[in-house]
DNA sequence: TTTCGACCATTCAAGTAAAATGGTCGAAAA
DNA sequence: TTTTCGACCATTTTACTTGAATGGTCGAAA
Protein backbone atom coordinates (compact mmCIF):
# COMPACT_ATOMS: atom_id res chain seq x y z
CA UNK A 1 0.00 0.00 0.00
CA UNK A 2 2.14 2.96 -1.07
CA UNK A 3 -0.46 5.42 -0.84
CA UNK A 4 -0.16 5.36 2.99
CA UNK A 5 3.85 6.60 2.34
CA UNK A 6 3.17 9.34 0.15
CA UNK A 7 0.57 10.39 2.32
CA UNK A 8 3.04 10.27 5.10
CA UNK A 9 5.78 12.34 3.14
CA UNK A 10 2.74 14.75 2.29
CA UNK A 11 2.15 15.38 5.91
CA UNK A 12 5.49 16.00 6.94
CA UNK A 13 6.63 18.30 3.93
CA UNK A 14 3.31 19.91 4.74
CA UNK A 15 4.33 20.84 8.36
CA UNK A 16 7.52 21.93 7.06
CA UNK A 17 6.51 24.35 4.26
CA UNK A 18 4.05 25.45 7.09
CA UNK A 19 6.86 26.46 9.16
CA UNK A 20 9.66 27.20 7.07
CA UNK A 21 8.05 28.16 3.46
CA UNK A 22 9.13 26.42 0.19
CA UNK A 23 12.85 27.76 -0.07
CA UNK A 24 14.18 27.04 3.66
CA UNK A 25 12.89 23.39 3.59
CA UNK A 26 15.66 20.82 2.21
CA UNK A 27 14.19 17.27 0.83
CA UNK A 28 16.59 15.94 3.05
CA UNK A 29 14.65 17.19 6.04
CA UNK A 30 11.62 15.69 4.28
CA UNK A 31 12.62 12.54 3.85
CA UNK A 32 14.11 11.92 7.39
CA UNK A 33 11.09 13.05 8.90
CA UNK A 34 9.66 9.82 7.04
CA UNK A 35 13.12 7.95 8.27
CA UNK A 36 14.05 7.96 4.47
CA UNK A 37 16.73 8.69 2.32
CA UNK A 38 16.55 11.92 0.33
CA UNK A 39 16.63 9.93 -3.14
CA UNK A 40 13.84 7.64 -2.10
CA UNK A 41 11.24 10.76 -1.77
CA UNK A 42 12.49 10.89 -5.79
CA UNK A 43 10.42 7.99 -6.02
CA UNK A 44 7.52 8.94 -5.15
CA UNK A 45 7.55 13.16 -6.41
CA UNK A 46 9.83 13.23 -9.52
CA UNK A 47 10.62 17.13 -8.10
CA UNK A 48 10.36 19.15 -5.03
CA UNK A 49 7.64 21.12 -6.82
CA UNK A 50 5.17 18.67 -7.55
CA UNK A 51 5.79 17.51 -3.53
CA UNK A 52 5.04 21.39 -2.88
CA UNK A 53 2.14 20.94 -5.17
CA UNK A 54 0.68 17.52 -3.98
CA UNK A 55 0.60 19.24 -0.52
CA UNK A 56 -1.39 22.29 -1.57
CA UNK A 57 -3.87 20.21 -3.80
CA UNK A 58 -4.21 17.62 -1.15
CA UNK A 59 -5.78 20.63 1.01
CA UNK A 60 -7.33 21.85 -1.90
CA UNK A 61 -9.29 18.85 -2.45
CA UNK A 62 -10.46 18.99 0.88
CA UNK A 63 -11.95 22.22 0.95
CA UNK A 64 -13.54 21.54 -2.17
CA UNK A 65 -15.09 18.40 -0.44
CA UNK A 66 -16.36 20.38 2.50
CA UNK A 67 -18.03 23.06 0.29
CA UNK A 68 -19.63 20.32 -1.69
CA UNK A 69 -21.31 19.11 1.08
CA UNK A 70 -22.44 22.72 2.19
CA UNK A 71 -23.98 22.42 -0.73
CA UNK A 72 -25.97 19.88 -0.02
CA UNK A 73 -27.20 21.67 2.81
CA UNK A 74 -30.96 22.95 3.26
CA UNK A 75 -30.72 26.25 3.64
CA UNK A 76 -30.93 29.85 1.98
CA UNK A 77 -28.42 30.76 -0.38
CA UNK A 78 -27.12 33.68 1.53
CA UNK A 79 -26.19 31.69 4.59
CA UNK A 80 -24.50 29.36 2.26
CA UNK A 81 -22.49 32.03 1.17
CA UNK A 82 -21.49 33.21 4.78
CA UNK A 83 -21.05 29.22 5.22
CA UNK A 84 -18.45 29.71 2.32
CA UNK A 85 -16.56 32.48 3.33
CA UNK A 86 -16.26 30.82 6.75
CA UNK A 87 -14.89 27.53 5.39
CA UNK A 88 -12.38 29.38 3.07
CA UNK A 89 -10.93 30.90 6.31
CA UNK A 90 -10.72 27.61 7.70
CA UNK A 91 -8.43 26.70 4.74
CA UNK A 92 -6.55 29.18 5.04
CA UNK A 93 -6.11 28.91 8.82
CA UNK A 94 -5.36 25.49 8.17
CA UNK A 95 -3.05 26.03 5.27
CA UNK A 96 -1.47 28.63 6.97
CA UNK A 97 -1.30 26.30 10.16
CA UNK A 98 -1.57 27.65 13.40
CA UNK A 99 -0.94 31.15 12.01
CA UNK A 100 2.69 29.75 11.59
CA UNK A 101 3.21 29.99 8.03
CA UNK A 102 5.45 32.66 7.33
CA UNK A 103 3.70 35.28 5.03
CA UNK A 104 6.78 35.32 2.87
CA UNK A 105 5.47 32.05 1.63
CA UNK A 106 2.75 33.43 0.57
CA UNK A 107 4.17 35.73 -1.52
CA UNK A 108 6.89 33.48 -2.11
CA UNK A 109 4.51 31.93 -4.31
CA UNK A 110 6.43 32.15 -7.65
CA UNK A 111 4.98 31.57 -10.89
CA UNK A 112 5.38 27.48 -11.32
CA UNK A 113 2.60 27.47 -8.38
CA UNK A 114 0.71 30.22 -10.13
CA UNK A 115 -0.95 28.02 -11.96
CA UNK A 116 -2.21 25.58 -9.41
CA UNK A 117 -3.85 28.90 -7.66
CA UNK A 118 -5.47 29.81 -10.87
CA UNK A 119 -6.90 26.09 -11.49
CA UNK A 120 -8.54 26.12 -8.03
CA UNK A 121 -9.87 29.76 -8.27
CA UNK A 122 -11.71 27.91 -11.64
CA UNK A 123 -13.26 25.70 -8.82
CA UNK A 124 -13.86 28.37 -6.30
CA UNK A 125 -15.45 30.35 -8.97
CA UNK A 126 -18.01 27.33 -10.14
CA UNK A 127 -18.92 26.75 -6.49
CA UNK A 128 -19.47 30.55 -6.35
CA UNK A 129 -21.75 30.50 -9.34
CA UNK A 130 -23.60 27.42 -8.03
CA UNK A 131 -24.59 29.32 -4.58
CA UNK A 132 -25.84 32.20 -6.80
CA UNK A 133 -27.47 30.52 -9.38
CA UNK A 134 -29.34 28.00 -6.72
CA UNK A 135 -30.13 31.73 -4.60
CA UNK A 136 -31.49 32.99 -8.32
CA UNK A 137 -33.14 30.08 -9.08
CA UNK A 138 -35.56 30.08 -5.40
CA UNK A 139 -36.19 33.84 -6.06
CA UNK A 140 -33.66 34.79 -3.82
CA UNK A 141 -30.83 36.93 -5.54
CA UNK A 142 -31.40 39.14 -8.51
CA UNK A 143 -30.18 37.96 -11.95
CA UNK A 144 -28.19 40.99 -13.35
CA UNK A 145 -25.35 40.50 -14.72
CA UNK A 146 -24.91 36.72 -13.43
CA UNK A 147 -21.61 35.67 -14.87
CA UNK A 148 -19.59 38.57 -13.09
CA UNK A 149 -21.58 38.63 -9.89
CA UNK A 150 -19.17 35.09 -8.56
CA UNK A 151 -16.00 36.54 -9.78
CA UNK A 152 -16.63 39.39 -7.98
CA UNK A 153 -17.36 38.18 -4.98
CA UNK A 154 -14.45 35.59 -4.98
CA UNK A 155 -12.15 38.40 -6.23
CA UNK A 156 -13.32 40.71 -3.19
CA UNK A 157 -12.10 37.88 -1.03
CA UNK A 158 -9.11 37.47 -2.33
CA UNK A 159 -8.63 41.06 -1.78
CA UNK A 160 -9.13 41.84 1.49
CA UNK A 161 -6.66 39.11 2.12
CA UNK A 162 -4.19 40.37 0.01
CA UNK A 163 -4.48 43.64 1.42
CA UNK A 164 -4.14 42.23 4.78
CA UNK A 165 -1.38 39.72 4.14
CA UNK A 166 0.67 42.80 3.02
CA UNK A 167 1.19 44.88 6.22
CA UNK A 168 2.05 41.39 7.91
CA UNK A 169 4.73 40.58 5.24
CA UNK A 170 7.74 39.07 6.91
CA UNK A 171 5.72 38.13 9.74
CA UNK A 172 2.97 35.93 10.38
CA UNK A 173 -0.84 36.47 10.37
CA UNK A 174 -1.48 36.25 14.36
CA UNK A 175 -5.16 34.98 15.87
CA UNK A 176 -6.23 38.52 15.86
CA UNK A 177 -5.84 39.73 12.08
CA UNK A 178 -7.45 36.21 11.43
CA UNK A 179 -10.56 37.14 13.46
CA UNK A 180 -10.60 40.52 12.31
CA UNK A 181 -10.46 39.30 8.94
CA UNK A 182 -12.90 37.07 9.62
CA UNK A 183 -15.32 39.30 11.01
CA UNK A 184 -14.92 41.86 7.65
CA UNK A 185 -15.15 39.48 5.38
CA UNK A 186 -18.27 38.13 7.20
CA UNK A 187 -19.30 42.20 6.92
CA UNK A 188 -18.51 42.38 3.49
CA UNK A 189 -20.62 39.32 2.37
CA UNK A 190 -24.09 40.70 4.45
CA UNK A 191 -23.28 43.50 2.65
CA UNK A 192 -22.58 41.74 -0.51
CA UNK A 193 -26.07 40.31 -0.08
CA UNK A 194 -28.17 43.16 0.59
CA UNK A 195 -26.72 46.11 -0.27
CA UNK A 196 -27.04 49.37 1.67
CA UNK A 197 -29.55 50.92 -0.42
CA UNK A 198 -33.05 51.56 0.96
CA UNK A 199 -35.90 50.07 -0.42
CA UNK B 1 9.70 82.85 -2.93
CA UNK B 2 11.55 79.44 -2.15
CA UNK B 3 7.89 77.59 -2.66
CA UNK B 4 8.85 77.64 -6.32
CA UNK B 5 12.09 75.90 -6.19
CA UNK B 6 10.53 73.11 -4.04
CA UNK B 7 7.63 72.29 -6.00
CA UNK B 8 10.68 72.08 -8.93
CA UNK B 9 12.25 69.67 -7.10
CA UNK B 10 9.21 67.50 -5.78
CA UNK B 11 8.23 67.45 -9.52
CA UNK B 12 11.31 66.22 -10.39
CA UNK B 13 11.67 63.87 -8.11
CA UNK B 14 8.21 63.06 -8.42
CA UNK B 15 8.90 62.06 -12.09
CA UNK B 16 12.11 59.81 -11.23
CA UNK B 17 10.59 57.85 -8.51
CA UNK B 18 7.43 57.05 -10.69
CA UNK B 19 9.67 55.59 -13.32
CA UNK B 20 12.13 53.79 -11.68
CA UNK B 21 10.72 53.63 -7.45
CA UNK B 22 12.74 55.12 -4.46
CA UNK B 23 15.87 52.97 -4.35
CA UNK B 24 16.72 53.39 -7.77
CA UNK B 25 16.60 56.77 -7.69
CA UNK B 26 19.48 59.17 -6.12
CA UNK B 27 19.75 62.24 -5.12
CA UNK B 28 22.24 63.83 -7.28
CA UNK B 29 20.06 62.80 -10.28
CA UNK B 30 17.26 64.83 -9.09
CA UNK B 31 19.44 67.72 -8.28
CA UNK B 32 20.75 67.76 -11.93
CA UNK B 33 17.14 67.37 -12.79
CA UNK B 34 16.83 70.99 -11.17
CA UNK B 35 20.23 72.12 -12.08
CA UNK B 36 21.51 71.87 -8.03
CA UNK B 37 24.17 70.43 -6.30
CA UNK B 38 23.37 67.82 -4.20
CA UNK B 39 24.17 69.11 -1.11
CA UNK B 40 21.59 71.95 -2.14
CA UNK B 41 18.96 69.22 -2.15
CA UNK B 42 19.45 69.00 1.47
CA UNK B 43 18.67 72.37 2.15
CA UNK B 44 14.85 71.75 1.26
CA UNK B 45 15.02 68.78 2.56
CA UNK B 46 16.44 67.32 5.64
CA UNK B 47 16.58 63.59 4.09
CA UNK B 48 15.64 61.44 0.93
CA UNK B 49 12.55 60.28 2.50
CA UNK B 50 11.20 63.32 3.64
CA UNK B 51 11.44 64.45 -0.32
CA UNK B 52 9.33 60.73 -1.21
CA UNK B 53 6.99 61.92 1.47
CA UNK B 54 6.77 65.32 0.00
CA UNK B 55 6.23 63.79 -3.26
CA UNK B 56 3.31 61.49 -1.76
CA UNK B 57 1.97 64.36 0.04
CA UNK B 58 1.73 66.38 -2.61
CA UNK B 59 -0.41 64.19 -4.78
CA UNK B 60 -2.80 63.03 -1.49
CA UNK B 61 -3.83 66.70 -1.40
CA UNK B 62 -5.00 66.85 -4.81
CA UNK B 63 -7.32 63.89 -4.61
CA UNK B 64 -8.38 65.17 -1.16
CA UNK B 65 -9.32 68.77 -2.84
CA UNK B 66 -10.95 66.94 -6.01
CA UNK B 67 -12.98 64.36 -3.71
CA UNK B 68 -14.09 67.63 -1.66
CA UNK B 69 -15.40 69.26 -5.28
CA UNK B 70 -17.19 66.31 -5.40
CA UNK B 71 -18.77 66.30 -2.28
CA UNK B 72 -20.00 69.60 -3.45
CA UNK B 73 -22.31 68.50 -6.42
CA UNK B 74 -25.84 67.88 -6.35
CA UNK B 75 -25.99 64.04 -6.84
CA UNK B 76 -27.36 60.94 -5.45
CA UNK B 77 -24.76 59.51 -2.27
CA UNK B 78 -24.48 56.14 -4.87
CA UNK B 79 -23.33 58.36 -7.75
CA UNK B 80 -20.96 60.22 -5.75
CA UNK B 81 -19.81 56.59 -4.50
CA UNK B 82 -19.33 55.67 -8.00
CA UNK B 83 -17.16 59.23 -9.18
CA UNK B 84 -14.89 58.59 -5.77
CA UNK B 85 -14.13 55.40 -6.85
CA UNK B 86 -13.58 56.81 -10.39
CA UNK B 87 -10.99 59.77 -8.74
CA UNK B 88 -9.11 57.22 -6.92
CA UNK B 89 -8.08 55.56 -10.05
CA UNK B 90 -7.24 58.20 -11.66
CA UNK B 91 -5.20 59.23 -8.05
CA UNK B 92 -3.12 55.82 -8.56
CA UNK B 93 -3.23 56.44 -12.29
CA UNK B 94 -1.65 59.24 -11.58
CA UNK B 95 0.53 58.38 -8.98
CA UNK B 96 2.09 55.43 -11.16
CA UNK B 97 2.28 57.77 -13.63
CA UNK B 98 1.08 56.45 -17.10
CA UNK B 99 1.48 53.25 -15.82
CA UNK B 100 5.64 53.21 -16.02
CA UNK B 101 5.46 53.15 -12.15
CA UNK B 102 7.62 50.13 -11.15
CA UNK B 103 4.73 47.75 -9.18
CA UNK B 104 7.58 46.82 -7.22
CA UNK B 105 7.90 50.24 -5.61
CA UNK B 106 4.12 50.28 -4.71
CA UNK B 107 5.58 47.13 -2.49
CA UNK B 108 8.68 48.30 -2.14
CA UNK B 109 6.90 51.14 0.65
CA UNK B 110 8.67 50.54 3.64
CA UNK B 111 8.09 50.96 7.07
CA UNK B 112 8.47 54.54 7.36
CA UNK B 113 6.27 55.45 4.60
CA UNK B 114 3.31 53.27 6.13
CA UNK B 115 2.38 55.91 8.42
CA UNK B 116 2.04 58.07 5.40
CA UNK B 117 -0.55 56.01 3.94
CA UNK B 118 -2.49 54.96 7.14
CA UNK B 119 -2.69 58.96 7.40
CA UNK B 120 -3.93 59.41 4.08
CA UNK B 121 -6.85 55.85 4.87
CA UNK B 122 -8.28 58.15 7.86
CA UNK B 123 -8.94 60.96 5.37
CA UNK B 124 -10.42 58.63 3.07
CA UNK B 125 -12.52 57.32 5.57
CA UNK B 126 -13.57 60.86 6.49
CA UNK B 127 -14.37 61.50 2.89
CA UNK B 128 -16.42 58.13 2.51
CA UNK B 129 -18.55 58.58 5.62
CA UNK B 130 -19.30 62.29 4.63
CA UNK B 131 -20.93 60.56 1.32
CA UNK B 132 -22.24 57.51 3.05
CA UNK B 133 -23.30 59.77 5.79
CA UNK B 134 -25.13 62.17 3.42
CA UNK B 135 -26.82 59.29 2.00
CA UNK B 136 -28.03 58.14 4.99
CA UNK B 137 -29.59 61.47 5.99
CA UNK B 138 -31.47 61.81 2.83
CA UNK B 139 -32.89 58.12 3.43
CA UNK B 140 -31.04 57.13 0.46
CA UNK B 141 -28.56 54.72 2.27
CA UNK B 142 -29.61 52.32 5.34
CA UNK B 143 -27.64 52.75 8.36
CA UNK B 144 -27.10 49.49 9.57
CA UNK B 145 -23.43 49.09 11.25
CA UNK B 146 -22.75 53.19 10.08
CA UNK B 147 -19.01 53.25 11.37
CA UNK B 148 -17.92 50.25 9.99
CA UNK B 149 -19.91 50.00 6.24
CA UNK B 150 -16.93 53.41 5.16
CA UNK B 151 -14.22 51.20 6.50
CA UNK B 152 -15.34 48.01 4.70
CA UNK B 153 -15.50 49.93 1.30
CA UNK B 154 -12.30 51.46 1.64
CA UNK B 155 -11.00 47.72 2.44
CA UNK B 156 -12.27 46.12 -0.54
CA UNK B 157 -11.10 48.93 -2.91
CA UNK B 158 -7.75 48.56 -1.40
CA UNK B 159 -7.58 44.68 -1.72
CA UNK B 160 -8.93 44.65 -5.04
CA UNK B 161 -5.79 46.84 -6.52
CA UNK B 162 -3.24 44.63 -4.02
CA UNK B 163 -4.76 41.95 -5.62
CA UNK B 164 -3.98 43.00 -9.00
CA UNK B 165 -0.91 44.31 -8.37
CA UNK B 166 0.47 41.28 -6.41
CA UNK B 167 0.29 39.18 -9.90
CA UNK B 168 1.28 41.98 -11.54
CA UNK B 169 4.24 42.04 -9.19
CA UNK B 170 7.74 43.02 -11.02
CA UNK B 171 6.14 44.10 -13.69
CA UNK B 172 4.39 47.46 -14.31
CA UNK B 173 0.62 47.50 -14.64
CA UNK B 174 -0.30 48.06 -18.11
CA UNK B 175 -3.59 50.28 -19.40
CA UNK B 176 -5.76 46.77 -19.87
CA UNK B 177 -5.12 45.13 -15.76
CA UNK B 178 -6.08 49.45 -15.50
CA UNK B 179 -9.12 48.80 -17.10
CA UNK B 180 -10.38 45.81 -15.80
CA UNK B 181 -9.91 46.96 -12.08
CA UNK B 182 -11.58 50.09 -12.92
CA UNK B 183 -14.70 48.08 -14.23
CA UNK B 184 -14.67 45.82 -11.49
CA UNK B 185 -14.26 48.45 -8.98
CA UNK B 186 -17.16 49.89 -10.38
CA UNK B 187 -19.02 47.06 -10.51
CA UNK B 188 -18.33 46.11 -6.77
CA UNK B 189 -19.55 49.54 -5.73
CA UNK B 190 -22.83 48.94 -7.65
CA UNK B 191 -23.20 46.15 -5.74
CA UNK B 192 -22.00 47.22 -2.77
CA UNK B 193 -25.19 49.63 -3.16
CA UNK B 194 -27.92 48.01 -4.57
CA UNK B 195 -26.98 44.27 -3.13
CA UNK B 196 -27.39 40.81 -4.39
CA UNK B 197 -30.85 39.99 -2.91
CA UNK B 198 -34.25 40.03 -4.32
CA UNK B 199 -36.58 42.88 -2.84
C1' DT C 1 19.35 82.98 2.41
C1' DT C 2 20.92 79.88 -0.80
C1' DT C 3 24.51 77.09 -3.16
C1' DC C 4 28.15 73.87 -3.45
C1' DG C 5 32.77 71.40 -3.22
C1' DA C 6 34.96 68.40 -0.32
C1' DC C 7 34.51 64.97 2.81
C1' DC C 8 32.82 60.90 5.81
C1' DA C 9 30.39 56.66 7.04
C1' DT C 10 27.51 53.39 5.35
C1' DT C 11 25.38 50.80 1.92
C1' DC C 12 25.35 48.43 -2.37
C1' DA C 13 27.13 45.70 -6.30
C1' DA C 14 30.14 42.54 -8.40
C1' DG C 15 32.92 38.89 -7.87
C1' DT C 16 34.52 34.60 -5.77
C1' DA C 17 35.10 30.36 -3.54
C1' DA C 18 33.08 26.87 -0.66
C1' DA C 19 29.12 24.59 1.05
C1' DA C 20 24.49 23.09 0.30
C1' DT C 21 20.92 21.38 -2.43
C1' DG C 22 17.97 19.49 -6.17
C1' DG C 23 18.12 15.83 -8.91
C1' DT C 24 20.13 11.25 -11.31
C1' DC C 25 21.62 6.47 -11.58
C1' DG C 26 22.84 1.93 -10.87
C1' DA C 27 23.02 -1.48 -7.49
C1' DA C 28 21.06 -3.79 -3.71
C1' DA C 29 17.45 -5.02 -0.55
C1' DA C 30 12.62 -6.57 0.24
C1' DT D 1 8.72 -5.95 -9.27
C1' DT D 2 8.71 -2.56 -6.07
C1' DT D 3 11.18 0.15 -2.96
C1' DT D 4 15.44 2.05 -0.83
C1' DC D 5 19.75 4.32 -0.79
C1' DG D 6 24.81 5.58 -1.28
C1' DA D 7 27.54 7.86 -4.39
C1' DC D 8 27.73 11.23 -7.61
C1' DC D 9 26.91 15.54 -10.69
C1' DA D 10 25.41 20.22 -11.96
C1' DT D 11 23.55 24.11 -10.32
C1' DT D 12 22.24 27.20 -6.78
C1' DT D 13 22.88 29.40 -2.45
C1' DT D 14 25.67 31.38 1.03
C1' DA D 15 29.26 33.86 3.17
C1' DC D 16 32.66 36.85 2.42
C1' DT D 17 35.52 40.35 0.34
C1' DT D 18 36.38 44.65 -2.07
C1' DG D 19 35.77 48.83 -4.54
C1' DA D 20 32.43 51.99 -6.13
C1' DA D 21 28.22 54.47 -5.22
C1' DT D 22 25.25 56.91 -2.26
C1' DG D 23 22.98 59.39 1.62
C1' DG D 24 24.10 62.80 4.44
C1' DT D 25 27.23 66.70 6.82
C1' DC D 26 29.83 70.95 7.17
C1' DG D 27 32.15 75.06 6.48
C1' DA D 28 32.95 78.44 3.15
C1' DA D 29 31.43 81.37 -0.41
C1' DA D 30 28.18 83.73 -3.35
Amino acid sequence: MENTKEKAIIEAAKERFAHFGFSKVTMEEIASDVDLGKASLYYYFPTKEDLFKAVISLEQDQLKENIELLLQKAEPASQKLQDYVRLRMKFFRDLINLGTLSVHSYFETKSVFKKLFIDFEKIELSLINEIIGEGKKLKEFKSELPEDTALIFLHILQGLRCRVLRWAKGQSLDIEAHNNLQKEMSLVTEIFIHGIKTK
